[in-house]
DNA sequence: GATGGCACTCTCATATTGAGAGTGCCACGT
DNA sequence: ACGTGGCACTCTCAATATGAGAGTGCCATC
C-alpha cells in the first residue's frame, strides 16, 4: 500500500474528527465550509475517493458521505498517541479527588471508575491492584459462634480475604491466637509454591487452617479473582450507535459477565508494559460482543508486586482525544498511589 | 367504588395474564378464542368497558385493545400474593446451589442476585446482611511498611472492614498486638454509643486506633454502607418497553447510583417485616426514574442482628407469578442462612 | 343478562413522492 | 499535472397517502 501524502493524512484526521463530533457520514461540502482547508469540495471529493480506495474510509451507501473504517480509526489514533496530554487544570482536579479518598483501595477504585467514565463519556472498568503471585503476610483466627471461626488472611500489599471455618470441636480464642502466631512466624512472605514445598507435620487445627490459607492464596492468584469496578454504563447507552436495544444489550453483557471480562482484561494487557496503553478498535481484542466498540485499556501498578488493569469502553466513534489522555493519566496516578502505599511511603 | 363481580375479577386476571405474555393490548376476540371462557366477545367487550370505567384497564387509543392500569396490576398482584409457591423442583435446585457456595457471604450475594435475575427475567439487586447498630467483635493491627499499619476490624456477624493508618513513628508488631488485645478486651460486643459513653484516657496509639474504630463502626451503620450486588441488567433491556434507549437509560441509571439505590431500598423496606414482601407498581416507591417499572422487594435476615434487602426490577408488565415466589423463597433461604451463620449453627 | 351483527375508528405496514445532500466525472484554467 | 466549477445522477429520509386488520360501541334480538 502506498504511503499517504501529507494532505491526505491531514484530511483523514479532519474527517474523523468531524465524524466523531457529528455522528453522521461526512460529505465534502460540509467539510469545505466548516473547516477552512484551502481546498474546494471537488478536490476533497477526489481525495476522499482515494482514501476510500485505500481502505481508510467507507460509504454506507452509494453517494453518501464517508465514514471511517477501522483502519482509518487506527491511523487517527496512532497519530495522537504520542502527544495528547490532559489539560493541567483537569489533572489537578483529579489528583485532588484522589488525595481526599482516604478510605483505601476500595474508594480509589470507585473514584477511578467514576473519573474515567465521566471524562471519556464512556463505560469504564477497573480491577484492584493485585499480585499474580500472592505473598502471605498475616493470618488471624477469630472465634465467633460455637465451633465457627473466622479466618482473616492479609496478603503482602494489603489485600484482605476472609473465610469461615467450622471445626469439629470448640476451641478457645487463646489457642486460636497461638496457632495464628505460629503460622505467621513460619509463613511470612511466602507464596503458594513456597508453602507447598515445605513439608510440615502439624496438628489438626493448624493443618485445617493451612489448607484454607493455601486455597485462598491460590484463589487470589487467579486472574478472575478480586472485584471489578465499573461505572458509566449509561453513558454508552446515550450514543446513537446503541440506540437499538439489541446492540446495547450485547455491549452491556460484557459488563455483566464479570469474570469473563476480568480474564479478558488480564489476557489483553498481559504483555503490555506499565506505561503503555492499548487501543482496541472494533473486534481487535477478539471478542464477538465488542465488534462494534472500541476500548482503551492500560495496566497500572508496580510489576511483580501489584498490578491492575483499567479501561474505557465506547463506540468506535469514541472521543479518543479525550479518552486516551485520561486513561493514561489515571493509570499513572494509580501506579503512583500503589507505589506509595505498597512499596512504602 | 363498587365491588367487582366474580366474573369481572376473573376476566381482569385473564386479561392481565394475557397482556404480560403478549406485551400487546388485548382485545375481546382474541381473549374469547385463546381462553375458552364461556362468554362471547361481545360480552367480554361489555365487561371490559365496565372495567375501563372503573380504572382497572385503559385504552392506548380509541378502539384499541385494553392495557392494565397500575390499579389493575395492583389487583392482579394482591390476588396472587397469598398463594404462589415456587415449584418444589426449582426450590431444590436453588437450595443446592447455595449449599455449594462455601466461600461465604460474598458468594451468597452473587448467587442470590444471579438466581433472582434468572428466575424473574428481570434485573436483581441485593445488599449484604448488616446490622444497623454494628457491634464490635475484634480488631487486629498489622504492621506493613515502615510507619503504615493495617487495621482489620471484625464486627459481630462476621463483617470485616479494613483501614490503613499512618503513624508518626514506627511501632513494633509486638506493641501493635498488645494494643489490639487491650482494645479487644475492653470493646468486645460494644456499639458506637457504648464506646462513646466510656471515658477512656489512653496513650496516643490506642487513641488513634480507637478513633478509627469509631469511624468504621459509624460507617458500617449507615444505610448506604456495604456493597450492593446486581445482576440481570441486560434482561430488562430485552423487554419491549425499554426498546427506546432513553427509557432504558433511565432504568439503568437506578443501578448505577448505588448509594442512592441502597438508601432507597433501606427506606422502602424499613417498616416491613422479615417475612413480608412488597410489590411496588409504577412510581409507587416515589422515584421518578422508576415510574415505568415495577419492583418486588423484601427484607431478609435476623431483625436486630443482621438484615439485608433484595429485590427485582422489571417492567410493570413483569411476570409477577414467577417473580414474587422467587423473591419470597430466596429471602427465606437467605434468612435461614444468616440465622445459621450468625446466630450460631 | 347474553349474544350476533354491523358500522365505525384507529393503527400499522407499505408504497409513493419530492427535497436535499452527496457523489463522480468531465472540461477547463493555470 | 493538478485544482476547480459545473452538471447529471444517485440515494436517503421525511412526509404523505392508502388499505388491510383488529377492535370497539351499540342496537336489536333471544
Amino acid at each position: 500500500m502506498t504511503e499517504l501524502t501529507e494532505r491526505q493524512k491531514a484530511l483523514l484526521l479532519v474527517i474523523i474528527r468531524e465524524y466523531i463530533d457529528a455522528a453522521q457520514p461526512v460529505g465534502s461540502q460540509r467539510l469545505a465550509n466548516r473547516y477552512h482547508l484551502d481546498l474546494s469540495s471537488a478536490t476533497i471529493r477526489h481525495e476522499m475517493a482515494v482514501l476510500t480506495e485505500m481502505g481508510y474510509l467507507s460509504q454506507p451507501y452509494t453517494s453518501a458521505g464517508r465514514v471511517p473504517t477501522e483502519e482509518g480509526y487506527r491511523c487517527f489514533v496512532s497519530s495522537m498517541m504520542d502527544q495528547a496530554e490532559l489539560p493541567e487544570s483537569i489533572q489537578k482536579g483529579i489528583s485532588r479527588q484522589f488525595q481526599q479518598a482516604r478510605r483505601g483501595v476500595d474508594e480509589w477504585m470507585h473514584l477511578a471508575a467514576s473519573v474515567l467514565a465521566h471524562q471519556s463519556q464512556g463505560a469504564s472498568m477497573i480491577t484492584a491492584p493485585r499480585s499474580d503471585r500472592p505473598h502471605y503476610q498475616h493470618v488471624e483466627l477469630i472465634s465467633t459462634q460455637g465451633r465457627q471461626i473466622l479466618m482473616v488472611l492479609v496478603l503482602v500489599g494489603g489485600e484482605v480475604s476472609q473465610q469461615l471455618l467450622t471445626l469439629a470441636d470448640p476451641v478457645t480464642q487463646e489457642r486460636l491466637s497461638q496457632t495464628a502466631s505460629r503460622l505467621n512466624a513460619v509463613l511470612m512472605g511466602r507464596t503458594v509454591d513456597d508453602i507447598g514445598a515445605m513439608e510440615t507435620r502439624t496438628e489438626a487445627l493448624e493443618q485445617d487452617v493451612l489448607m484454607l490459607i493455601l486455597g485462598e492464596l491460590r484463589r487470589a492468584g487467579e486472574s478472575s479473582a478480586g472485584e471489578i469496578y465499573t461505572d458509566g454504563l449509561t453513558n454508552v447507552l446515550a450514543e446513537p450507535e446503541f440506540a437499538e436495544s439489541d446492540t446495547a444489550r450485547r455491549a452491556l453483557r460484557v459488563f455483566e459477565e464479570r469474570s469473563t471480562l476480568q480474564d479478558w482484561l488480564a489476557r489483553t494487557t498481559l504483555n503490555s508494559a506499565i506505561g503503555g496503553l492499548q487501543v482496541l478498535i472494533g473486534g481487535e481484542g477478539g471478542w464477538e460482543e465488542l465488534s462494534q466498540c472500541s476500548m482503551v485499556v492500560a495496566r497500572y501498578g508496580v510489576p511483580g508486586l501489584a498490578t491492575g488493569t483499567l479501561g474505557v469502553l465506547g463506540p468506535m466513534r469514541m472521543p479518543y482525544a479525550r479518552t486516551i489522555p485520561t486513561v493514561r493519566f489515571v493509570a499513572g496516578l494509580l501506579s503512583h498511589l500503589v507505589n506509595e502505599r505498597i512499596a512504602g511511603a
